[in-house]
DNA sequence: CCCTTGAATAGATCTACATCAAAACAAGAC
DNA sequence: GTCTTGTTTTGATGTAGATCTATTCAAGGG
């Protein structure tokens, strides 16, 4: 069920992108995994998994919150399992989602602005 | 050349994506921001223009820094100006472009996880 | 004025992606 | 075993997007 990517480079982790010029490869790997929560679908789906009590959350839970087939859903549980945002696990009859929360952390990261107290706004 | 979209719903803006459930306008807010940002190209001209002197850049300095057109170039920079995250003012001949760092700090919050102990992990 | 240089737009093309219905697979219940 | 429920895969389809060339627009310089 795993299949661990890159999950975001190590070496383009964590300087943030307002500090200094991200490298071509860098931001290659970033790219990839912006565009796993570039959709409206897959956002809800993280923050449904990242806010869920326990930390995690089954397919079954999730699939009643949109209007889309179940199909869908398991398509876009699988972008965000390849972008390394989130892993599941079978138990029984359910899969179970959590995030790594290190991921996002780096996303996080990378998009402080340079000055912080702009940040305040 | 400004165009202020709606700069990441102002709603939508402060709440960790982990902390609760994102609902659908606010997911549908943030995903256009995220998709954005979510090319090799638009990323690095994001960082380009965030980590340029003075904070602000000349297209013609962005153009020598990558394989694409001229074109490709503007179109891309219309992409992150329609999104809200840069802002372009044409000065004689040449037009300059800076970031918003209010929107990069929205995004960067929203990523934030849920337990700030595990960003360190 | 016309010409040059910088930047944006228009139109065309090719690829990537979101979605669905149908089929396959996984795990239990009977 | 066979049936049922939950999840994923497959295949097809329509739309969005990245890129190019050619054209247009903006601002100065002769």
């Amino acid at each position: 069920m795993s299949k661990q990517l890159p999950l975001v480079a190590m070496d383009a982790c964590c300087s943030p992108l307002a500090r200094e010029p991200l490298s071509e490869p860098q931001a290659v790997e970033l790219a990839k995994v912006f565009k796993a929560i570039s959709d409206p679908i897959r956002l809800r789906l993280l923050s449904l998994i990242a806010s869920h009590e326990g930390g995690e959350a089954c397919v079954c839970d999730l699939t009643d919150a949109f209007d889309v087939t179940g199909p869908t859903i398991s398509h876009h549980l699988k972008v965000l399992r390849e972008s390394g945002l989130i892993d599941g696990e079978r138990r029984g009859t359910w899969v179970y989602y959590r995030v790594h929360p290190e991921v996002l952390a780096r996303l996080s990261a990378v998009l402080v602005p340079a000055d912080p107290a702009t940040a305040l706004a």
